[in-house]
DNA sequence: CAGGATCCCTTATGATACTG
DNA sequence: CAGTATCATAAGGGATCCTG
C-alpha cells in the first residue's frame, strides 16, 4: 500500500512503484502501436493518412488515440492546416525524438535473439 | 487485411507483419511485468516469494504466468528443490542477461523524461 | 512455499459509420 | 482528409481457493 500524501514530494522515479509516472512511461514505451508509429515519425514528419498506410493494420480510432497521447506526453506534435482538404502533420519533439535509440536497442536485441528463443521454444515444448 | 473469415482459430496477436518472430519479442519486452521481473533478477537468482514481493502489486497469476513464459523463452532458468518446505529459484541465462542492458535504457529514458513528460501533461491538460 | 484452477470484471482494441 | 462516436468482443489481470 502507499501513502496518500506523497504527491507533495519529488522523489527518485521508481518503475517498480505502481502509480509512478516513470512506470507509466514504461508502460507507453511498450505499447504496441506507439512503438510503431515512432518508428515511423523517426524517419521524418508524417500526415495523419501517411501513418494510417504505413502503420499497417492500425485502426482510425487506435492511432488517433495512439497520437494525442504521444501529442499529451509531449512526444509529438501536431501541425493542422485550415485547408481544403485538411492537411495535418505530426512529427516527434526532441523528447520523442530521444526515444528513438532506446526503440532502436529493443528491436536490435529482439532481431539478434529472434532465433535462440525460437529455438528455447520449441526445446521448452518439445 | 486478412482474408480468413470470421473464424478466429489461432490467438495471434499479430497485427500485421506476419512472420516476423522477432515482432513477438517485442512485445514481451513491452510487457508490464516482464521488465520488472528481469530488473530484479538482473541482480541475481530469486525465489518465487522474493519475486512477489519485490515485483509490488502483481498477483500469484501473473507472476508464474510471466515466469512460466520467460522460461519458455530460454530468458530464465527455473530450478526446483525437492524440500519441505519447497523452494523454487529462478535466474536469468544468457540470454535474459543480455537483455538487461536493453531495460536498463528503457527505464533510464522513462526516469529522466519523466519530469517533462508530466509537465507536458499539465501543459496539454490545460 | 510454490503455483494451479476458477471466476469475474475492467480495459483495450477492432470494425464500422458518421462528421467538420 | 482527418478524425470522432458507437458498439461489440476478447483479452488482461485480480481475487480467491485449493493442492503437492
Amino acid at each position: 500500500m502507499q501513502r496518500e500524501d506523497a504527491v507533495t514530494e519529488h522523489p527518485a522515479f521508481d518503475p517498480y512503484d505502481p502509480g509512478c509516472p516513470s512506470r507509466q512511461l514504461v508502460d507507453r514505451i511498450g505499447d504496441r502501436w506507439t512503438v510503431l508509429v515512432i518508428g515511423v515519425l523517426a524517419e521524418g514528419p508524417a500526415r495523419y493518412g501517411e501513418l494510417a498506410t504505413r502503420v499497417a493494420g492500425i485502426s482510425p480510432k487506435m492511432l488517433a488515440q495512439t497520437l494525442k497521447a504521444l501529442e499529451r506526453d509531449g512526444l509529438v506534435t501536431r501541425e493542422a492546416f485550415n485547408t481544403v482538404p485538411p492537411r495535418v502533420e505530426y512529427a516527434l519533439t526532441p523528447s520523442g525524438a530521444s526515444l528513438q535509440p532506446v526503440l532502436l536497442a529493443v528491436s536490435s536485441w529482439a532481431r539478434e535473439h529472434a532465433g535462440s528463443v525460437l529455438q528455447a521454444q520449441a526445446a521448452y515444448d518439445g
